[in-house]
DNA sequence: AAATACAGTTGACAAAGTCAACTATATTTA
DNA sequence: TAAATATAGTTGACTTTGTCAACTGTATTT
């Protein structure tokens, strides 16, 4: 079993993990409708309410003309809609449309029934504790504003 | 904070964790020098030894002719030898050479740096409970044969 | 008022990944 | 044992994903 000893040699095996688990998730269920980061722009719009996209960029360490392009297409497919700020009318404000919202719900089912799927050989008391230890993994980080 | 109440409405706030720490390493670090694809073929051969293309492609997930060409790079910089095996003419058998065995360890050390980096804001006791954490995730999922 | 910085867009391109058809060997089945 | 089927890996043509540099237009600084 790989174990992470610190976290220099982790980092591979962690990767590993997360490739197979999350990114299993990713390539096969929503790339099929969405590619992962137009996925994570919907997410990051409906926790963020109402952001800025230089905000979701920074957010996302994505480049300001992928991100661009990306606004542009969901625009185009009606989940989002961009409106200039008044202060400033460089700014872009981004928000999710009732279509936009409907779709981050689907995805979140969608999410929810491959996590299943995968892992029904887990026992309730694994799957609860596995949310807890990736809860107190978030809590140490967002503590530490590494996030 | 985003907080995993469940695995389905985790999913996208573990990938964003995953994404901002794990992939800005691997973008920032390690793409420079081999794509994290590339990477982690290293990182399979240097645990698995002798692995055929076929379990390398199984424990990656990915397609078979993408596989193919980044063996070929690989293999074509020197980092690894493909051996076809006696058993059977078609399987190949996949190993490191001493230059992809170094390679291995300055992107290990590389990583280190690198997460020292990412990580000279969080006190020593939280770097050990992340790490404690994240061997639990790996424990849950290794036991149910998730991975 | 001129210089500089910032938010976002666009064109041209590079990297990453996929799909279908193929070669060559192995295994199954009739 | 010959024909059909399956498997391991390769290749050509392609799509998707992501980057870089140059640009427009607005805001801020000097």
């Amino acid at each position: 079993m790989a174990t992470f000893t610190n976290p220099i040699a982790n980092i591979r095996a962690f990767n590993r993990f997360y490739t197979d688990i999350i990114g299993l998730l990713d390539r096969h269920l929503l790339h099929s409708r969405y590619s992962l980061a137009e996925a994570r722009i919907i997410y990051e719009i409906s926790v963020g309410e109402n952001l800025q996209a230089s905000q979701i960029m920074t957010a996302m360490h994505i480049d300001k003309s992928y991100l661009s392009r990306l606004l542009k297409k969901l625009e185009k497919e009606g989940l989002i809609i961009k409106k200039p700020s008044e202060q400033d009318a460089r700014a872009m404000f981004i928000s999710l449309t009732a279509k936009g919202l409907r779709e981050f719900n689907i995805l979140n089912k969608a999410s929810d029934e491959q996590i299943s799927a995968m892992t029904t050989g887990l026992k309730a008391s694994d799957q609860q504790q596995l949310v807890n230890h990736m809860n107190a993994i978030m809590n140490i980080l967002t503590k530490t504003a590494i996030i």
